[in-house]
DNA sequence: AGCGTCACGGTTGAC
DNA sequence: GGGTCAACCGTGACG
């Protein structure tokens, strides 16, 4: 009763973390997300003109948050925290690899080198960031190696895709708490 | 007093 | 399998 049931905001961490308070006294854990039901909280007040140092005091949150959180759902409409981790993709970006896979597809012969030379004359990269050989061949290997079913990747991709537009247009908490318990 | 912004210490996950 | 590193997080402080 002291502290929300944290194992239940992350579920992936498998045990209870521990919280830490802020000068408000609300809790939070370092560098990790808000939990889902406050960010919704945040922004369903907003909603009800209620003003952000209001809602700073109301729920424990920093200011700053507050302002993040909001400012983040007037541009997006999600109040979703981004995706934390990962590394970009080493030289090609999700643009790029799906390129290297047109031209592959309509030439399956194409080497790595003429894909680079290619990405570069027709302006999809240019000298600076167009991908080194070996970084295509990883893509190629990732992409098409050993499977023969990258065009059900490439589907998926777009379904995928459109799904987060669509849920992006819709900028409503509805649409945003139908898909909050992933 | 309220708000925007940023440095900081932290976590995460693709590479 | 473990390390690296760049993304993100919220807080707290400043203007």
């Amino acid at each position: 009763m002291m502290r929300p049931t944290l194992a239940q905001n992350y579920p992936r961490s498998g045990f209870p973390l521990e919280g830490r308070v802020n000068q408000l006294g609300g809790v939070f854990i370092n560098g990790r997300p808000l939990p889902n039901h406050i960010r919704h909280k945040i922004v369903e007040m907003a909603h009800h003109g209620i003003r952000p140092c209001v809602i700073s005091r109301q729920l424990r949150v920093s200011h700053g948050c507050v302002s993040k959180i909001l400012c983040r759902y007037q541009e997006t409409g999600s109040i979703r925290p981004g995706a934390i981790g990962g590394s970009k993709p080493k030289g090609t970006t999700p643009d790029v690899e799906k390129r290297i896979e047109e031209y592959k597809r309509e030439h399956p012969g194409m080497f790595s080198w003429e894909i680079r030379d290619k990405l570069l004359k027709d302006g999809i990269c240019d000298r600076n960031s167009v991908p080194s050989v070996s970084s295509i061949s990883r893509t190629m290997r990732s992409k098409f190696g050993g499977r023969g079913d990258e065009e059900e990747d490439e589907e998926e991709l777009e379904r995928k895709e459109s799904e987060e537009n669509d849920r992006r247009a819709k900028h409503s908490i509805e649409g945003i708490l139908g898909d909050r318990c992933e």
